[in-house]
DNA sequence: CTGAAAGCGCTAACAG
DNA sequence: CTGTTAGCGCTTTCAG
């Protein structure tokens, strides 16, 4: 009778045991199915793991203990055992861009369909990187992508002391730990630059984002380099901060000056809108009284309204080239150099150059 | 002269441990610090904690190591710890909508705030919450943001199942653990509807998203009954998947049939974008043979080739209370039902019906 | 103020 | 095939 006693006891308890596991927070572990199953801990790790030996029996009792407290397994330890989380972070600062949203979704895609689980970091100013890189380190990201337009000297030193692999996106930082995908900012500046010259264009201004962004600068340089060999010196030059509205002023601070050239490059393709609704406003035509291009042939570009004629670099392309590079630097124990991949681009001519 | 050379070798030993704990890729761990600077383990632990009792000399020693070695204290045992991550995620599926870039950015940036990360996930259709449910559970992230258009009821349940508490964007699943914001989808539409008749019009279109979606049936639903008691039932219907494309296709078709309506609602802007592009194109003006409205009060929205009247739900204000609700649940260990907020909307009249 | 020791939930090596 | 055991790197008692 004693030992009936005990049995109920003990079968009294663990249904209480099973109430307060429910009624709790907290989420059930390994041990909590392990007991409840009547099996060891590491038979219930073993049920959880592909190809490991464990017999139909065992599975059984396993699955229906871990089903009936809610069990999935927690994958932070394994972080700590095998000393890598499967973690990437993706930092950005301009969300308002639809370039970076569609690389930001193609990047996540890309990485979840490896195992790897993406952290977004928003940040505000274009420079914050220095200021989250503890944070990022405390979560044992295995990489970073950076989509920030600049990434200062000190910054990827800084990368360089944590290890952290890094590619920086459309930015050119580089060393042994700092890697970037670039488009070939000059070289499409400078199709740009053939197609106003073919389409009639003698004078020429350029809107460009802000000062020390190296995407801009480069493209301004590719412009007018080519302009040059054209035979064309002068480049009428406005910043526009990669904003519509920045873009949509300096425009219309052109036109009222009667000083709008006859053809208009605009370093991405938000610009370029703002521009042109900033001709239309102000009586001009396009094409008939100015050749508009921009960059990054985001969806809009394409739509009825604008039919703008732009650069398209296809972030299908560079988020390809930057997830090798990760998948490269993440398996390499050996630390090699960082690289550089330049994105071949190509023109979408439209109708705001067809004359 | 024995114990000389014991310490030389140990010395020896340590400058060779030290070489090799920088070349190898493991991050330091709080041991190697404290035998760095010849302290325990914990005393590093207390001096990377704030407001431990730790002597201004051993806190010294120990971030001079830390320095040395480019430590950085591992949050991950501090999760397994604390039963509880800091991670948030969003799972969102429609990028290309900037409403939802907008969105995601305010969510990262104030869940930042509150010492939270974002577990960012993008799925492809959007019903695939299910699909990724474990995946999230196995992450243990302490709460999930959903902006997916469609929750179904079995996805409620799993959530319910796994007790992680949810809060669903602009789609009301409610039970236990799912709570939901919503704009005021049938009052925005309702306001819409006030206008397109107060501005003369006597025909009516709208052009929706996805068939079951629900902020596109409530649209629906709030406009249609708002003409209703202005004495007009009929609503001609299209269905443009939140596409600027299927709206333009869609919109094309009506002007070709000559069946385009006094007055056009679409669900979001992006579709009243396509829809008044295809009238421009098809010759009809607008706002003079036909008014248009959007839903959403995107960036473009203001923008000089579409001025588009337009409900604005602002995405701050559902960001807000759907932040508040996040943290409420997370601060609760006592399951309280899942709350609907419902965020008051306002219309912004612009070009596209003012006449 | 400091070190020793326990333990979070899991994986992996080992013995049975 | 299964259970036992040791530890991943940290936080937190608990003695000293």
């Amino acid at each position: 009778m004693n030992s009936g006693e005990a049995g109920a006891t003990q079968a009294l308890r663990s249904i209480l045991w099973l109430r307060e596991m429910k009624a709790s927070r907290k989420y059930p572990s390994s041990t909590d199915v392990a007991r409840l199953a009547g099996v060891s801990q590491s038979a219930v790790s073993r049920a959880f793991s592909e190809g490991k030996s464990v017999s139909e029996e065992t599975s059984r009792k396993v699955f229906e203990a871990a089903k009936q407290l809610g069990y999935s397994p927690n994958f932070l330890p394994r972080m700590l055992l095998k000393h890598r989380s499967d973690l990437v972070a993706i930092v950005i600062s301009d969300t308002s861009n639809p370039f970076y949203a569609a690389a930001v979704d193609a990047f996540s895609k890309a990485l979840q369909e490896t195992g790897h689980q993406v952290l977004l970091v928003s940040v505000d100013g274009g420079n914050a990187l220095d200021g989250i890189l503890p944070r990022l380190a405390s979560y044992r990201v295995d990489a970073i992508v950076s989509a920030l337009p600049v990434v200062t000297k000190a910054a990827a030193e800084a990368f360089a002391r944590i290890r952290i692999p890094i590619v920086s996106f459309n930015t050119p930082a580089r060393n042994q730990w700092v890697s970037s995908v670039c488009s070939d900012n000059a070289g499409g500046a400078a199709l740009v630059a053939d197609l106003f010259v073919k389409r009639g264009a003698r004078s020429f201004g350029f809107i460009g984002g802000m000062q020390g962004d190296y995407a801009s600068d480069e493209r301004l340089r590719g412009f007018r380099e080519r302009l040059r060999t054209h035979g064309f010196d002068q480049v009428r030059t406005a910043n526009g901060d990669y904003l519509y509205e920045d873009a949509f002023a300096a425009t219309a601070a052109m036109a009222e000056r009667r000083e709008v050239p006859d053809a208009l490059f605009c370093a991405n393709d938000l610009m370029a809108f703002g521009a042109l609704d900033a001709l239309r406003r102000a009586g001009l035509r396009v094409p008939e009284d100015v050749l508009v291009a921009g960059y990054d042939d985001v969806p809009a570009a394409a739509w009825g309204s604008f039919d703008l004629t732009t650069v398209v670099h296809g972030h299908q392309a560079m988020v390809a080239a930057a997830i090798a590079i990760l998948h490269a630097r993440m398996a390499d124990t050996e630390p090699t150099d960082g690289v550089t991949t330049t994105v071949p681009v190509r023109l979408a001519e439209r109708a705001t150059t067809r004359r």
